[in-house]
Parts: structure tokens; C-alpha cells; sequence
DNA sequence: CAGTGAGCGAGCTTCCGCTTGACTT
């Protein structure tokens, strides 16, 4: 009955719009790209003009069928995707396969979702642009060719199922070489010297001017304190502002929600997506500074209700980053009255975080006063001159934008001074002085990456998109490239030196330094992977790859340049580099750490197809190399031939229990038991090691096991032993035999009979994923031809290399 | 899923960017 129907990306957005636009609107979301390069294979044909070959994404069809449905009964069909090169794509996507070219089309865009937006875009529709839809095209093949070619590459080269891509490989890129900063950072320290004064019986912090190198000096420089007299020599007082930080993008909410929520960039876009679905926050994935004017009059009016006119100032941002779209507006509140949104805790956080950032960014700047005084050492032993004390501090005049909301910093320096009222001084005060303390500071190295900072480093270098920077940190780490996670400090002793009173004391304090929270680490996979990658590929790794195709694909828009030509000047060195690597590229060998005492063979640590290993012998050996994996904690590149040789004196066995023999060895999963054919996991962190372990502690640790296992069980069947209803980490499920089935939520595990589990497991459906294709090989261990006996000449193709 | 690691073999893996659910042991 409609005549119009209108095309949207977001299914959200769908429902909003068509609340403005009247019962002669039928608005639908195409929930993102509907259609794709073929999933198998490069699906370019590079020999041909790259010709991609596009498929309906198998997720999409069923959106694809109704959108067919409603394009036949409507009128008139509105593109109304977002106004990016991805967005072009989408409509012309639908237009191919909703097959619009008879229809009457047009292409609308808006960048608010506000009712004035949608009518104004209405009245001015344009035509699918197909140079932003080439643009597009460039992009995505680029990315396909990059990505499939380079991997299998690595499978070759390294090790099978690893993946490098523009994005992915250069995001590692930053981890392994600020890894490799850090490493090779040298420590220095220096005394930091800090005083306490005190007039008119109120006393402040002030630091000397210069930091000493030597103890000595330090020492000299306290002691000579000893009996000086304290002057104010000279006092500033300057003003001073502070502006409120612009609204949120996707980069800056989950570095702000990192730092103030401790939320990962995963926890940040989930909590962020219900909360767009619910309606209470503008769209999450977006890059573009801007607030509706709908918002800021809503701002206004809050903050001249709340605090004052004089805290008002409407601004507009302008956004910096590198490549940004701008498709959407900044992330801000639906409706700028609702203060609270109700529901689970981590919504209501996210959202008062967006809440006072959008509201700041429309506020007054704080006027601050700045004072800054110098107090001179004088008296018999003073030291030289140009050596002077200095209080800062820092007084609020006027609140401003501080009132609500204050960005947080990745500042790891804890030494900052807090700045804060000094007591009232002229110049030629004297002083009296507390205490004056000399305290031994290290330097420190560049901080790691957390999930965010990485995010900012991606955003300022243009590499990712709003939507990829939560994925790219989830791949990277899936592919075992990069590890989040803590590590223990160590401590480490420094000297404080203390004038007090008239005493000087010298004390030696300790304090944790090194440790580490939620920060990424590279694997030694990474490592590998990325001096591989560097080496054979540094254009593709360089930071400034993407910038520089970003431009490309700006000149295919702008109609400067032919996408086909674009990729063909791309293509042919780039294919050419991956042929040369095939052909010629050395498989990466790894460290040699020794020769083998017993054998005189050398020891290595490398990559093998299972991981990070330590092999004893080289392949072309008459007697084949011995292998053995490294341990979790262990590194590639930080392990000794001592304790590779120790990883070789497994599996081990450990004693007998119940008849039978108790093996210790590290697997896949780490150092284990094994008994009966049941595997009980070790647990170093409980002071166990597979190499020590003694048999009295192995049995305890599998009676443990069995216990727990009994502890899991809720129900089992005598009709059948193999099916059990169990606890697990989800709550609780049914196990039949090798296959796990969810419990429906409204059922009552304990009371399940075995016709409801036989049922269960009936309706279950069919698990998917990797590895069902069983490695059933085994069987059948050939007829051992002949020894040598080598055919000869037809050795089949060439790759004897 | 668990002591693997080359060797002929069969066939697989992989990219980035748009969007949401379905599903996990």
C-alpha cells in the first residue's frame, strides 16, 4: 500500500526515521553491506581489469528477499544509506541486486537523525555517485589482494592459518616495536629534589630547579641546605583557561571509557550499541565532531537551567583526524534532558560519561590563575646561584566546563605535582623551611599500548575505520599475534636523602616498578611474523601505507583517476614482491642458543607449525631434529640452551598410581598429568612444575580433579552413562558424548529425564565451525616402497627448494 | 584438545568495513 520505501543501513535508524516521515513511508535497513567479494578465493580476476566478483552475503539473504518484496510494491525507492565512500557502496549494491534500474531511485543523505534533517534531505535528492562507489570498489579490492596474498605467504613461510592484512599487520607492527623501544630502553636516573615551606603557618610544595646525577651531589647539595635561609625572590601571577574537550567520537569514547570505566574497547561499543538500540545515544561507530543543532539548543538549555547562563557557550569542533567521514554525528545523548537511562549499571556509567562530555563541550571555558613564585637559598653554605625552589600553584577563578566533566589522561608520570592554592606571599618573604627531601628517580621507559592508546595511535595514523578498531584489536589478538595482560612489578631499591630539622638522613626505600595492567604484549609469533612481513614487504608495513592509498582512493572519487588503473600500478610489484618471497624468502630460522652437549648439535628456538619450539638438529640431518614446544611464559626470544635443553626432558614419568603409570608433560594447554588416558592440567602459579613434580603431589592433584568432576555433575541417567547434565562456565548444559547442548533458560535442569535430554539433543543443531573435517589419516602406513628406491627423473613439479 | 613439528598425499586457513543477533563449555 506504500509508495515509498526507504533504504537505511542501521535497523535502529529505520525505526526513528519512519516515526518522522508519515504512513506513505516504509523505511527498511539493509543491516550494512549486503553483498561482498566472494568469500572463497582472491575473486578478483587480475588478469582481467580485476573485475571483482560480488555475491549476496549469506547472512543477507533473507534481507535481500524482503527488500525485493517491498521494492515491488512500492513506487518509489530512497537510497538513503550513510554519505561515505562505504555508504555509496551500499546503495549501489542495492540497486544492482534489488535491480532498481527500471524503478524510480534516489539517493538522499543526512548526517543527523532529526525530523528537519530527513524532510530537507527529501527535498534534495541526488543520484548514486558512482566515483565514491569506485572509490569504494579500490578499497575493497586493494584489501582482498593485500590480505590474500600476503597470507598465504606466512603459510608457506611461517606457519599455516596466520593472516596479515593492511590493517592488522601494521597495528602489530606499533606492539612489536614499542616492545623492542622498551627493551632496549636505558634506564637513568637522576635526584629530584623537592622542599616543603611553610609562612604564616601555612606551608606548600616547591621543587628545585635542577635535578642532580650523582648521589653525591645530592648529598652535597641537602647537607649545604643545612642552615640556609629561604627568600621569595620573584612572584607571577598569570591567568589561564582551560576549554572542555569536543564530543565524542568512537576513538575518543573508548579511550575515555578505558581510562575512567576500565572498560575494554569490546565491553565500550556493546554497552554502547544497547544503548543506541534503546534509543537513549546517536550512533556509536562514527568519526565526526558535530552535534545536531536540535542537541546544542538542548545543551543550552540544560546548562542555563542548571548552572547558568554564564556557563553557556555553544561551540562547534571541526574534526582533525586523518580520513575522517564525518557520516554521522559525534556520539551524544538522544535527548539532552534525560540524565538518567535506568538498566544495568555499565549502561548508566557509559551513558553519564557521554552525557557530561557532550554537555562540557558546550560550556564556558574554566578561567584559572596561575602562580608561580621562586624562592632563592641563601646563607653561608648556600649553593650557587642559578639554583632556585619553585612553587607552583594554580587557583580556579571561574568553574566553567570544569563544573561537569574533565577528560582523563594516558599520563603514566606520577611525579606531577598537584597544583593547588599556595598561601599569600610578596617578594622578599622569608621562609620558613620544613623539610627538604633528595629522592632517586628512574626514568621511564615508553608505555605499552593498552586496547585504547592503540586505538588513538591508529586514528592519528588514519589506519581502521569507527567500526574495524574494536575487531582489528580482537584479530590481532586471536591470531596469537598480541597478548593482553598484566605482569608483576619487581621491586627495585632507590635513596631518599632528608633534611629535617637539622638532622640529614639518608634512607634506602623500595618501592614496585614494571607492572603492568590489561597492556599489550607481542607474542613471539608477532615477533616473527612482523620482522618477516618488514623484511620482505616494508612498503605495505609502512605507518604511511594507508594514508597514501587514502589519497588514491580520494582521486578515484573526485574523478582524477581510473580505480582499475589505481590497482593495476599497485598490483604488479606488489604480486611480483610476493612471487620473489615464495620463490626466494627465507623461512625465518629463528635464534641458535647453543650446541647440544650430548650431540654437539645445534640447539634452536623458532616457530614450528604448532608455535614457539626449540629444536635440537638441523632438517637435512641424517637423524631427525628433536623437538619440543616452549612453555607458556617462555619466549622465543629471551629463552637460554639451559632451559631449552630442560624442555626436552619431557614428557617425564612421574611414578604409578592405582596400577598405572602417571606421565608429566606440557601440551597445547600447558604442563599436565596424565593418567588412565584422563589429563589433569598442573598449575604452575600453585608451585607445581612438570619437571619437579613428585608422584605424592601428582596423586593428590588427580584425586582433585576427580572430585571436581563429580562436583559438576547435576544429573546423570542409567539409561545412558554418556549423557549428563552438567555445570559450566555458561551455566548449565547437557553433555552427550562428545557433543554439548545449551539448556533451554525456562527449564529446570535438575529435572530433566532422559526421554526431555534425548530430546534435547535431537532438536540440537548440527555444531558448525572449524575442524569437523576429521584428520582421520592415520590408518594405512603405506607399503614403505622400496628404500631409495626413487623413480629418478619425474620428480614431479618444480619447489625442491 | 594433550608427547604433534620433514616426507607425496587431501583440503583447509586469509583481508577490511558495513551491520546485528546467535551462540559459546
Amino acid at each position: 500500500m506504500s509508495k515509498n520505501l526507504v533504504i537505511v543501513e542501521s535497523p535502529a535508524k529505520a525505526k526513528t526515521i519512519e516515526g518522522f516521515l508519515g504512513k506513505d513511508f516504509v523505511v527498511k535497513s539493509s543491516y550494512g553491506h549486503v553483498r561482498d567479494l566472494k568469500k572463497k578465493g582472491l575473486s578478483v580476476d587480475v588478469e582481467n581489469s580485476f573485475e571483482p566478483e560480488y555475491e549476496i552475503s549469506p547472512d543477507k539473504k533473507k534481507v535481500i528477499d524482503e527488500l525485493k518484496k517491498l521494492v515491488a510494491k512500492s513506487d518509489k525507492v530512497w537510497l538513503a544509506t550513510d554519505e561515505d565512500r562505504e555508504g555509496e557502496a551500499i546503495s549501489w549494491h542495492l540497486e544492482q541486486v534489488l535491480d532498481l534500474s527500471k524503478k524510480d531511485v534516489s539517493r538522499i543523505v543526512f548526517h543527523e537523525i532529526t525530523k528537519g534533517a530527513i524532510s530537507k534531505a527529501i527535498e534534495n535528492p541526488r543520484k548514486l555517485d558512482y566515483r565514491l562507489v569506485d572509490a569504494q570498489q579500490a578499497r575493497r579490492v586493494l584489501d582482498r589482494l593485500v590480505g590474500f596474498e600476503l597470507s598465504p605467504v606466512l603459510w608457506r613461510k611461517v606457519k599455516p592459518s596466520l593472516s596479515a592484512g593492511r590493517v592488522q599487520s601494521v597495528t602489530v607492527r606499533l606492539i612489536v616495536e614499542r616492545e623492542r623501544e622498551i627493551n632496549n630502553f636505558e634506564e637513568k636516573f637522576a635526584y629530584r629534589v623537592t622542599a616543603v615551606f611553610s609562612t604564616n603557618g601555612k606551608s606548600f610544595k616547591a621543587e628545585l630547579n635542577k635535578r642532580f646525577e650523582t648521589v653525591e651531589e645530592a648529598r652535597e647539595f641537602v647537607n649545604a641546605c643545612n642552615g640556609s635561609s629561604y627568600r621569595v625572590d620573584d612572584l607571577q601571577v598569570k591567568p589561564a583557561k582551560k576549554s572542555p574537550a569536543a564530543p565524542f567520537t568512537t576513538s575518543t569514547l573508548q579511550q575515555e571509557a578505558s581510562r575512567k570505566l576500565s572498560f575494554s574497547v569490546a565491553r565500550t561499543m556493546s554497552v554502547a550499541q544497547k544503548l543506541y538500540e534503546e534509543g537513549k545515544i546517536t550512533y556509536m561507530r562514527t568519526d565526526s565532531l558535530n552535534l545536531s543543532d536540535t542537541a546544542r539548543d538542548g545543551a543550552k538549555k540544560q546548562i542555563t537551567s542548571s548552572y547558568g547562563e554564564e556557563f553557556s557557550k555553544p561551540r562547534t569542533f571541526t574534526s582533525k583526524s586523518k580520513g575522517a567521514q564525518e557520516a554521522h554525528e559525534a556520539i551524544r545523548p538522544a535527548d539532552m534532558s534525560v540524565t538518567s537511562v535506568g538498566g544495568d549499571p555499565a549502561g548508566q556509567r557509559l551513558y553519564d560519561l557521554i552525557y557530561k562530555r557532550t554537555l562540557a563541550s558546550q560550556m564556558a571555558d574554566a578561567k584559572l590563575e596561575k602562580t608561580t613564585v621562586r624562592i632563592k637559598v641563601e646563607g653561608s653554605d648556600a649553593p650557587s646561584d642559578n639554583l632556585h625552589f619553585v612553587a607552583r600553584g594554580e587557583v580556579i577563578k571561574f568553574e566553567g566546563f570544569l563544573k561537569v566533566y574533565l577528560e582523563g589522561t594516558d599520563d603514566e608520570d606520577n611525579e606531577k605535582e598537584e597544583e593547588g592554592l599556595l598561601p599569600s606571599m610578596n617578594v622578599g618573604d622569608s621562609l620558613d623551611r620544613k623539610m627538604i627531601t633528595a629522592t632517586q628517580r628512574f626514568s621511564n621507559h615508553p608505555p605499552r599500548y593498552t586496547e585504547a592508546s592503540l586505538v588513538k595511535k591508529l586514528e592519528e595514523l588514519g589506519i581502521g575505520r569507527p567500526s574495524t578498531y574494536a575487531p582489528t584489536i580482537s584479530t590481532v589478538q586471536k591470531r596469537g599475534y598480541v597478548v593482553k595482560e598484566d605482569r608483576e612489578g619487581h621491586p627495585r631499591e632507590y635513596t631518599v636523602i632528608e633534611l629535617e630539622q637539622n638532622k640529614v638522613e639518608e634512607k634506602t626505600k623500595t618501592e614496585n616498578t614494571g607492572a603492568e595492567k590489561q597492556k599489550l604484549f607481542p607474542t613471539d609469533i608477532g615477533i616473527v611474523v612482523n620482522d618477516f612481513l618488514v623484511e620482505h614487504f616494508e612498503k605495505i608495513l609502512s605507518y604511511d601505507f594507508t594514508a597514501n592509498v587514502e589519497k588514491q582512493f580520494d582521486d578515484i572519487a573526485d574523478g582524477m583517476l581510473k580505480w582499475t588503473d589505481m590497482i593495476r600500478t599497485f598490483y604488479k610489484p606488489f604480486h611480483e614482491n610476493v612471487e620473489e618471497t615464495l620463490e626466494h624468502g627465507d623461512r625465518p630460522t629463528g635464534r641458535e642458543l647453543g650446541k647440544d652437549p650430548k650431540s654437539g648439535k645445534p640447539v634452536y628456538a623458532k616457530i614450528g607449525r604448532y608455535g614457539p619450539m626449540v629444536q635440537i638438529g638441523d632438517a637435512e640431518d641424517e637423524e631427525k631434529p628433536r623437538f619440543a614446544s616452549l612453555r607458556h611464559e617462555q619466549s622465543m626470544t629471551t629463552i637460554n640452551l639451559e632451559d631449552a635443553l630442560e624442555l626436552f626432558k619431557l614428557p617425564r614419568e612421574v611414578g604409578e598410581f592405582e596400577g598405572e603409570k602417571v606421565t608429566a608433560a606440557i601440551g597445547r594447554f600447558g604442563p599436565y598429568l596424565r593418567h588412565k588416558g584422563s589429563f589433569v592440567s598442573i598449575k604452575e602459579a600453585d608451585g607445581d612444575d612438570p619437571l619437579s613434580i613428585k608422584i605424592d603431589r601428582a596423586i593428590e592433584l588427580i584425586e582433585a580433579k576427580r572430585k571436581a568432576d563429580l562436583e559438576r555433575i547435576i544429573k546423570t541417567f542409567d539409561e545412558d552413562e554418556t549423557v549428563q547434565v552438567l555445570k559450566g562456565r555458561w551455566g548449565p548444559y547437557l553433555k552427550a558424548g562428545k557433543k554439548n547442548i545449551k539448556i533451554p533458560k525456562d527449564v529446570e535442569p535438575e529435572s530433566l529425564t532422559f526421554a526431555d535430554c534425548q530430546k534435547l539433543i535431537e532438536e540440537a543443531p548440527e555444531k558448525k565451525g572449524r575442524g569437523g573435517a576429521t584428520r582421520a589419516k592415520k590408518a594405512a602406513p603405506k607399503k614403505k616402497a622400496a628404500p631409495k628406491a626413487k623413480k629418478g627423473a619425474p620428480k614431479s613439479k618444480k619447489k625442491s627448494k
